[in-house]
DNA sequence: AGTGATAATTAGATATCCCAAACATAGTTT
DNA sequence: AAACTATGTTTGGGATATCTAATTATCACT
């Protein structure tokens, strides 16, 4: 008993992390997860990912038999749609925001998703929705980001992008004001 | 010879990545770099330091004789100054932009400083720089963000959050018009 | 110079994660 | 059903990074 304890005490590794992940991901897009699809997905030989699926089901993260299929148990799947979770903001964060191409965020976000807690993640979320909602800056924002990378801040053309920038601002005001009838 | 190269090309650990980065910031503490700091700063015991020693070595990423004192090569400055610099950039954006206390960005710094690529620290400076010069949105901009977290996008509050958003541009316009003296 | 305290190293053990080679099972084809 | 092919497992071993306990070196002081 003191036993089991310790065990669920005992914090996951990243590369459990990874493996409930992609066990996770692999058991929505296909009817039964594979060791071979688990060994492709994470880029590792079958008798690694064997050994770990025998470290999992002692963690109660996995059913597994040998040679049958495998499937996460309810504590599983709560690590599993964690990480997925991570891993799917932070790709967001790195291709919306920062403008990273896909392959390179994911694979980022891949190593991010184990370094990030779960309230800094929130926070993440928190600023990416703040950036799309309100105040209304919205993702047109993010255009004059990609123009400021590609030109740097010459300061004619900063100037003439804030002006832009606020005529924008003032129509929505205005258009806002409207809609909700308001002075 | 081969050896060498073998050795030169072989990717540093996160690990290693993280003495060199505490051997970086002691030496610039302290006149000289002890195996008990290196230990206490890392959280680690001091044979553990030792052994991580004797791999640096022959990495030829420290110059290290037993029971001497230490220094880092060229080669060891160079990983240590980039890896202090991502851990500063990640930090500063984790508090200055996601509002994070100190220390626990300072911990997820600390990992994530090894999960994130050289260009794309690089655009976590480019949208810092942004977010502070070009367009001025400036460091107020975040109060709004603060704003939003603690009370959401109230739709009222979100509007009043524009207008005077709005108004803040239209002065820092009109003044930087003058100040360059142009129409 | 001798001694005691502090610092550093060695020795030996453990845990995690990975692999190749050999073996075992399951599934498919003839 | 026998043989062949896919897939999965076991065995045994290597690398990394950590620890405790025991040993050795260095330093500072009298």
């Amino acid at each position: 008993m003191q036993n089991k304890d310790d065990i669920s005490k005992k914090p996951l590794t990243p590369t459990m992390e990874d493996y409930l992940e992609a066990i996770f991901n692999l058991g929505k897009e296909k009817r039964v997860v594979r060791v071979k699809d688990i060994a492709k997905r994470l880029g590792v030989k079958m008798p690694t990912v064997t050994s770990m699926l025998n470290t999992l089901s002692k963690r109660e993260l996995i059913d597994y038999e040998k040679y049958e299929y495998l499937e996460l148990t309810e504590k599983g799947v709560d690590v599993g749609k964690e990480i997925h979770r991570r891993h799917h903001t932070l790709r967001s964060f790195l291709t919306n925001i920062l403008n990273i191409d896909f392959k390179k965020a994911d694979e980022e976000a891949c190593k991010m998703e184990h370094a990030v807690s779960a309230s800094t993640l929130d926070r993440f979320i928190e600023f990416m929705e703040f950036i799309q909602f309100c105040p209304r800056v919205g993702l047109d924002w993010l255009k004059y980001f990609d123009e400021y990378r590609l030109h740097g801040q010459e300061p004619d053309k900063c100037l003439a992008r804030m002006k832009e920038f606020a005529d924008g601002f003032k129509v929505r005001i205005k258009t806002m004001d409207e809609v909700e009838g308001k002075k």
